[in-house]
DNA sequence: CAAGTCTTCTACGCTTCGTAGAAAACTAAC
DNA sequence: GTTAGTTTTCTACGAAGCGTAGAAGACTTG
């Protein structure tokens, strides 16, 4: 119960980025701006998006749990539940823990980290 | 491109665990195996599927590059790509990838990671 | 209250996955 | 080599997830 779609994905890249809960009108300008700055490489067509898709997604991820609304203010305004960096380090638990044989997982993952990442965690494990 | 449905990760199970290249037949005889013997708990009924079931998994495994087939005898035999060791890690590496602050996110996977596992990582840290 | 704004409900098309039958390809036995 | 059995391929259908959005209902403001 995890993976997200394209647009999911868009938007909840949106919210990561910004600090500050934001409503669904906000939201579809900003994905209207960030398809169109796209401009030669790959990227999706500057289409803008009708607000009630906006919407729509908005719910799902409301219902996957990653995303919080206020519903006091009219216009409500949305917000990630928690940040980038802890959504994608409780994925990697998960992944991890798909596998019977962790050990042997984090002995391949380690072994293709870059040299910055192995710096990193061995700071991180120094001090645990 | 990555996440696999309830049959297609049993399978791999399957294939994982059994270092040799299977059929599917006998496959499918050990999925009929496995379902059954999960008894009171949690788990699917003692279905017994179709070969062509188990075969349009194994297609699918193929086509995403996660099994492969010998075609020259006859009952084709199927075994993983790669472990699933070498798999996992890969995924993990795929989602950490994900994110753009990867340092952060390693922060955040090492906060809540065991102390059995922590002690595995600073083994491996140690002579790279 | 009227007009505009925002949200919910409903829905449709596409893709993935579980599931499997029908038909084609192949092997083995006679 | 013709038949009978086995194995693979082709095709398909239903459920679920996702992108997409219109229609209708709820709310705000003048």
């Amino acid at each position: 119960m995890a993976s997200l779609g394209e647009l999911e994905r868009a938007v909840m890249d949106l919210l990561w980025a910004g600090q500050e809960a934001a409503t669904a009108n906000t939201l579809r300008d900003l994905l209207a701006q960030s398809t169109q700055a796209q401009g030669g490489a790959a990227g999706h067509e500057g289409k803008d998006l009708a607000v009630t898709t906006v919407l729509t997604v908005l719910s799902r991820l409301e219902k996957k749990g990653l995303v919080e609304r206020e519903r006091g203010t009219r216009p409500h305004r949305y917000q990630a539940v928690s940040s980038r960096a802890d959504h994608t380090a409780e994925l990697m638990h998960e992944v991890l823990g798909s596998a019977p044989d962790r050990e042997a997982v984090l002995a391949r993952f380690i072994g293709s980290v870059t040299e910055s990442e192995a710096e990193t965690l061995r700071k991180l494990l120094g001090h645990i």
